[in-house]
DNA sequence: TTAATAGTGTCTATGAGACAGTATCAA
DNA sequence: TTGATACTGTCTCATAGACACTATTAA
C-alpha cells in the first residue's frame, strides 16, 4: 500500500504495477510556412537497433522519461529543444493516440502536441537517435509518403486542427518572424487555407483584433515599403468573431 | 534512452521495459443538463482499500486494460457504459494530462474525454471500485468541493471548452433528449453559457443550419405546442459561422 | 514614367440583435 | 376572454466581400 503525496528518492522500482503498463510517448507535430508551402518537420527512424519502421520518415517525439520529465508539456519542450534549438515557439496539445496496434512493441499512447515557428528560427539537429531531420511540404512531399506508427493519422488531424483554427484564430502570426508585414501575414493565411482572401477585409479584421502593434520599422524588400508589425502576446492566439468566409460553405 | 524490446508472441512479460512507464488511466468528463443547470457526473473514490484520495469525489476513470481495451476511445466507451449505461453518447477528446505529482503513487498520464448526454438516458450504476455515482451543478456543487487528483483542473478545463464551443456549434443539441423544441434547445444555450439569447435570432439560425428535422411531432406540456425536432447526424455537430454575440467582448 | 507593391474608400449583401406583433393552445 | 407560450416580421447596425482607387517606392 504506497503512501500518499511521497515521491521516493532514489531509483525507481524495476516493476511499477502488478499489471502491465502501456508505453508512453510524446510526439511533436512541428509546422513552418517556407517557400509558399506548408511544411512539417520529420525525422527518419534509425536503421539497424532493431527498432520498428527502420529508416521510415516520422514525427519527431520519443518516450516519456520519468526521471527528465516534469510533465507532458515539459517533455514536448524538452523534444522540441533537441530536434529544432527552439525555446519557446507556440506550443499547443492536439490530443492523444493509444491502441494496442500502433507499435508492434506493444500498447502504447502517445501525447501530441502541435508547434508554430518560423523558419528562420530552426536550426535543425541532425545525428542522435533519429539519422536525419528535414522539412516537407504537407500538400506535396508527405502526400507521397507512408510515415511510420500511426503518424499519417496524427498529422493529418493536426493540418485540419490548424486550417479549422486559421479560419477564426491569429495563429498563422506565429509562423512568421517579426517584424513581419500584413501582405506576408495574409500570404501565410492564404498559403495555410489553400484560397485567396480579400485585402481590404483582411486588413481591417488584423488591426480591429488588436493583436498587433506597430514595429515602427519599415521593412521593404522590394518595392514600397510596409509597416513593420509584432505580436503583442507572444503565447495566445486571438480569436476572432467570425470565420473568414461566412457566405456559403465554408 | 535505453533500447526496447521487441514484442514476443506468447504470455506477456511481467515487465514491458528495463525503463520506468508511467501508468495510463482514461478519465471522463460526463455532462448533463438537469434542473436548468450544467451537471457533471462524479464517483466517490473508495476508502480503506489504501487507494489515494479516499472518499473524495473524481471524475469517473481508471487505468487502461491492455488485455480488454483496443485503443483509448474502446476504453473510454467501456467506462461511460459501467457507470451510465449509455452507449453511444457524443463523445469527444478533451485532452491529456501528465506529470509526476498529479498522482502519489507515481508518474502517471490520463487521456480525458468529454461526453455529452441526455440526463433521462442515464441510468446510474452504483457500486463496484466507486462506492457512489452522483450529479454535480457545475457552477454550485463543485465550486464547493476539492475534486481527487488534478481532477478540478481538468473539469475547469472541460467547461471552457463546452463553453466556447456552444458559442458556434451545435452541440447543446445532444444534452437533449429527442424530440425537443426549439424553446428547450434555447434554454440549454441559455444554460450552459450563462446569458440570455435572442428568440428570433436563435431560431434561423438553428433553422438556417440545417442540422434539424421536423420530427412532425407536436409537443406541449402547457400551452401552445411546439414543432418537434431531432438531429440529422447523431454522430458530428454542426459549426456556425459566427459567434452568438459578434458585438463587443463576448 | 512605369512597374510593382502598400494601403484606402465606397458599395452591397448578410445576418445578428432588438422588439413589437401575431398564432394557437388550455382553462 | 385571458394568459401563456410559440412563432414571425420589421428595423437597424456591424462588417465581410468585392473592387476600384490612391500612395510610395525602385528602376
Amino acid at each position: 500500500m504506497p503512501s500518499r503525496k511521497t515521491k521516493s528518492i532514489g531509483p525507481p522500482p524495476p516493476v511499477r504495477a502488478v499489471f502491465p503498463l502501456p508505453f508512453t510517448t510524446v510526439d511533436l507535430v512541428i509546422f513552418t510556412v517556407l517557400d509558399d508551402a506548408l511544411q512539417v518537420l520529420l525525422t527518419k527512424r534509425p536503421d539497424g537497433t532493431g527498432e520498428p519502421f527502420p529508416n521510415q520518415w516520422a514525427l519527431p517525439g520519443g518516450y516519456v522519461d520519468v526521471d527528465t520529465d516534469k510533465d507532458l508539456l515539459a517533455c514536448a519542450r524538452r523534444k522540441l529543444k533537441e530536434k529544432t534549438g527552439v525555446l519557446s515557439p507556440y506550443l499547443e496539445q492536439l490530443g492523444s493516440w493509444g491502441s494496442a496496434a500502433r507499435d508492434p512493441r506493444g500498447w502504447s499512447a502517445t501525447h501530441v502536441y502541435f508547434a508554430l515557428m518560423p523558419a528562420r528560427d530552426v536550426n535543425l539537429v541532425k545525428g542522435g537517435n533519429a539519422a536525419d531531420v528535414a522539412w516537407f511540404t504537407v500538400l506535396e512531399d508527405v502526400r507521397q509518403m507512408h510515415l511510420a506508427f500511426d503518424h499519417d493519422a496524427i498529422l493529418e488531424s493536426a493540418v485540419e486542427r490548424l486550417r479549422s483554427k486559421v479560419e477564426y484564430t491569429s495563429l498563422p502570426a506565429f509562423l512568421l518572424g517579426e517584424p513581419f508585414t500584413l501582405p506576408q501575414l495574409q500570404r501565410v493565411y492564404e498559403v495555410v487555407l489553400g484560397r485567396a482572401l480579400d485585402k481590404s477585409s483582411f486588413r481591417t479584421r488584423m488591426l480591429d483584433a488588436g493583436f498587433l502593434k506597430e514595429s515602427d520599422f519599415i521593412e521593404g524588400h522590394s518595392n514600397r515599403p510596409a509597416m513593420g508589425y509584432r505580436v503583442v502576446d507572444r503565447k495566445a492566439a486571438v480569436v476572432f468573431p467570425r470565420t473568414f468566409k461566412s457566405r456559403e460553405g465554408e
